[in-house]
RNA sequence: GGGCGAUUAGCUCAGUUGGCUAGAGCGUUCGGUUUACACCCGAGAGGUCGGAGGUUCGAGCCCUCCAUCGCCCA
């Protein structure tokens, strides 16, 4: 073994190794199942952080559960992306001078399939590269085969069930995609902009004008032509006496009525709205209460059509500033105020969205939302962290209608045939060649695709082989046990999922096919990865980690710690270089402890670890002790998804008591001659990488190999990741071994702490004095340690402190006894006087603190017994602990 | 406007059901070529837990209000 640990190279072989070995695929039918269904990554581009970060997570959880000897699955795929890959072969198109109607829609298909290919390996590849042991043979896509006959089997359910329907309502426009987009591919910014507060001319009963005027505001100018009506609110007496009157459209002439609604704010701009059914949501809804005329005048690019008079063909921008013009030179703005408001734009494209009146397919959705609602309040599906039901419970009550219809290509094709001869929708699984209705043949086939999310939202079921309702995986692995992803994910996916699982499952439920209709039973939302100054990473600024750089320069174990230790439910991190390193240097820590453990044994040691306590040393009682307290934590914690504090506390483990104590007092022990720290070094090490596999699994798998070829594993699993994970043997939890190695430790420190402030040459071996009372045989037993860690000789271990020189010594007063070094050459007994007054000081302070507290008549009433006790046991401790001090400064002359 | 989260050492973060004088990593200071590891070892310094009230025998933790920052929804 290298003195350095190299992980490039054990990655590709390990990783090679388990694959071949199967490692991924569930083999275990006897087992109870545990599966993740990984949130598809879109195939759009280049793996980022955060797809990292999710990898980590759910990987370590499988990897977790399967060691613990379930059937674990964890069922890859990716996301067919739709607005988004269409607007990437549309832009290659266009730097070819083409659009996707110059090559027709087969052409186009085409095209984005060679493109899909080549991305949807890259991210299998890169997924590989984190080390994540998904099942690759049972990778999908939301467009292939299968999924595409669930998409239209549940496009066939809805309809016949009457939640699809087709209808012009008001959606989202991307003037530049040129597809509606749904609400939450809607950012808002603020833009700083103006109202135009322009009169309307009020008219009487013949059409003539009055000379009065209604004043209304708006950001919006361009869109007067499209304007409906003037709203008012009914409790608003400024307006009264002009309601029901009707006033003239400033741009066209056209005649509109005023009317109250309480959708319009009193305060707001002048207190009375334009009302455009065709071009804004709230309007769209005020039309409808008092059926007003709805009108268009936007093409689908943005620009004005021919209902907009003289402004069409004009873009949005353009339109504005005409429009404004017109009105000025005719002294209908009554003024303009700078304001900033919220404007939309697309998640896609940027540009600004258009909210339009189109003719589009529709989910209408409280039917599916119920259920939905009900699977989390009656807590079969549960959240973590919990706060983020209430996020979900909120958006799933005042759901609205899902547009699913997009106007583009790529995506799954509206299954719908128009009948020209008798107009009857025919909705069919497999590609209708004749109307259902009149059987003609001179049917069309709908243009648009489906909103991608309509797919995703199959993905637990879809991916399981749903709609075959005998398939073996639905049976066995649905519903599964935890979807893991950001927070940010909660309504794109996870409450889709959750919509059209139940929707599409309910059924097999009630005829026992698979045990529950819901898609998952824990929903675990970590936090979203920053970068190191605390911003959303990003490519253009620069700030974003790469990880597949990180992986080259530090190791995939060292980005996995780095993000594991760094992720806790629901809370954001920051990713630096600084966290990466401290991967790499444990890693390393690892490599090294191991590659000395397992160098030390011999042929002929006997790896058997003894099961009489009684017989051991007290440091070995103790490390078994500190490794079934870990093993008992990591348990709880993993349970929890406390991911971060259980890889801490391995990591402590590892390095701060088994490499720095453990380890250390077995050399001297070896060197001795003595053969017992060799099985359970051994037997230690083998449990601490167990138990670390699933977070860093490479370096484990990699030591564990050598490890298993002098101690094989006891159930002859030949890899890591196929082992079992250790369970606590409680009887090895041990308080008494803690307490007494945790005297020596405090003796050690006790005498290196002295050294240092003394400046004694860090390789020179001074006498010491240990007055070590009831720790006495515990000192004596470790005394060639404590001799080699605190590099002290000779050394005397004496019971009480008389048996201490006085004269030109430093002491250090300790809770279970004390340390005394002669110091002749170097002692001062003024700075002796202010050391240990140091010490005094302290201890005082900590004693008023329990004095004050034992003195509360209130404390020792109400507080439980063992805290009284705790206290009063405190309080002793301090309290010899200053008899000694007080001594050892007595003794100073 | 409504909701959620964060605020603890110079930096990044832990801190369980309220119970020791609040911990870690990085950084920093001092000392180290101790035959596993300088990606290391040893020893230190460093905190009024954002502010103000309250509950409690006891508050970093629970409650109320406020401040700052961030996110989500409208």
């Amino acid at each position: 073994m290298s003195s350095a640990y190299d992980p490039g190279p054990v990655e590709t072989r390990v990783y090679e190794a388990w694959e071949q070995n199967g490692a991924f695929r569930p083999t275990r039918p006897d087992a109870d199942p545990f599966t993740i269904i990984m949130p598809p990554p879109n195939l759009t581009g280049e793996l980022h952080v955060g797809h990292a970060l999710t990898a980590s997570v759910e990987d370590a959880l499988i990897r977790w559960h399967r060691m613990k000897g379930k059937d674990a699955l964890w069922q890859p795929g990716v996301d067919h992306a739709a607005i988004a890959v269409n607007a990437i072969i549309e832009r290659q198109l266009r730097e070819e001078g083409l659009s996707r109607q110059d090559i027709g829609r087969e052409e186009f298909l085409n095209r984005v399939w060679s493109f899909v290919n080549t991305s949807r390996s890259r991210i299998m590849e890169q997924h590989k590269r984190l080390g994540a042991s998904a099942d690759w043979q049972r990778e999908a896509f939301t467009m292939d085969d299968d999924r595409e006959r669930a998409v239209r089997e549940t496009f066939k359910r809805l309809y016949d069930d009457g939640l699809i329907y087709r209808g012009e309502r008001i959606i989202n426009w991307d003037p530049a995609s040129e597809t509606a987009v749904s609400d939450l591919e809607v950012e808002y910014e603020d833009v700083a902009s103006f109202f135009w507060h322009v009169r309307y001319p009020v008219v009487d009963e013949h059409g003539m004008q009055t000379g009065r005027f209604i004043v209304v505001a708006t950001t919006r100018p361009e869109t007067i032509p499209a304007d409906s009506a003037v709203a008012v609110h009914p409790d608003d007496d400024r307006f009264r006496n002009l309601v029901g009157h009707q006033v003239i459209v400033p741009t066209s002439g056209r005649l509109i009525p005023v009317i109250t609604d309480a959708a319009v704010e009193i305060e707001g701009g002048s207190g009375a709205l334009k009302v455009t059914p065709g071009h804004d949501p709230v309007d769209f809804e005020i039309g409808e209460r008092h059926d007003l005329e709805i009108i268009n005048i936007l093409n689908l690019d943005g620009t004005l059509n021919e209902r907009a008079g003289k402004y069409a063909g004009f873009d949005r921008e353009e339109a504005r500033r005409l429009v404004v013009a017109d009105l000025e030179s005719q002294e209908l703005i009554e003024k303009i105020e700078p304001h900033t408001h919220a404007v939309g734009h697309s998640e896609r494209s940027g540009a600004v969205v258009e909210p339009l009146v189109s003719l589009q397919w529709w989910i209408d959705i409280k039917p599916l939302a119920g259920p939905a609602i009900a699977a989390v309040t009656d807590g079969r599906i549960k959240f973590v962290p919990q706060r983020f039901e209430r996020t979900y419970l909120h958006w799933m009550e005042n759901i609205r209608d899902w547009c699913i219809s997009r106007q583009i290509w790529w995506g799954h094709r509206i299954p719908v045939w128009y009948c020209r001869d008798c107009e009857h929708l025919t909705v069919a699984i497999a590609d209708a060649k004749t109307c259902e209705s009149c059987s003609s043949s001179n049917i069309h086939q709908d243009e648009d695709t489906l909103d991608t999310w309509f797919s995703s939202g199959l993905w637990p079921h879809s991916t399981l082989g749903w709609p075959d309702e005998q398939n073996e995986d639905l049976k066995r692995f649905y519903p599964t046990q935890v979807m893991e992803t950001g927070y940010d994910i909660i309504f794109f996916w996870v409450a889709r999922m959750i919509m059209m699982s139940i929707y599409n499952m309910k059924d097999l439920k009630q005829r026992g096919l698979v045990a529950d209709d819901i898609p998952f039973e824990y929903v675990y939302l970590h936090g979203l990865v920053r970068a190191a100054d605390g911003s959303k990473m990003s490519k253009s600024k620069g700030t974003s980690v790469d990880p597949l750089e990180s992986i080259e320069q530090y190791g995939t174990d060292a980005l996995r710690f780095a993000l594991l230790s760094g992720t806790s439910p629901g809370n954001d991190q920051r990713l630096n270089n600084e966290r990466l390193e401290a991967g790499r240097n444990f890693a390393n820590k690892l490599w090294n402890a191991s590659r000395f453990t397992l160098e030390m044994v011999e042929p002929d040691d006997d790896l058997g670890l003894p099961t009489d306590q009684s017989l051991m040393p007290v440091e070995d009682r103790w490390i078994l002790s500190r490794l079934n307290l870990l093993n008992q934590n990591v348990d709880r914690l993993v349970g929890r998804f406390e991911l971060a504090e259980a890889l801490r506390q391995i990591r402590d483990f590892f390095w701060d008591e088994f490499a720095d104590w453990y380890i250390e007092i077995a050399k001297v022990r070896v060197r001795a001659g003595d053969r017992s720290p060799v099985p359970v070094l051994m037997h230690v090490l083998d449990r601490t990488l167990r138990l670390l596999h699933p977070f860093m699994p490479f370096v484990t798998e990699e030591i564990w190999q050598r490890l298993a070829v002098i101690s094989p594993d006891s159930n002859g699993a030949t890899q890591l990741i196929v082992a079992s994970y250790p369970e606590p043997d409680i009887f090895r939890i041990n308080e008494r071994s803690e307490t007494a190695f945790g005297a020596i430790q405090e003796f050690v420190r006790a005498i290196r702490n002295i050294r240092a402030e003394k400046r004694v040459d860090a390789g020179r071996w001074v006498e010491a004095y240990i007055v070590a009372d009831e720790m006495a045989p515990t000192a004596n037993e470790l005394r060639m340690a404590i001799q080699q860690l605190a590099r002290v000789k000779p050394l005397h271990i004496v019971a009480t402190s008389e048996e201490v020189p006085n004269d030109g010594v430093v002491s250090s007063v300790l809770d279970l006894g004390q340390v005394t070094l002669p110091m002749a050459g170097l002692f001062d007994a003024d700075t002796e006087r202010i050391r240990i007054g140091k010490q005094v000081e302290q201890v005082e302070g900590e004693m008023e603190v329990i004095e004050r507290k034992l003195a509360n008549e209130q404390f020792i009433v109400k507080a439980p017994a063992d805290v009284v006790q705790r206290e009063r046991d405190r309080l002793e401790a301090a309290r010899s602990r200053l008899l000694g001090l007080n001594q050892s400064l007595s003794e100073i002359e």
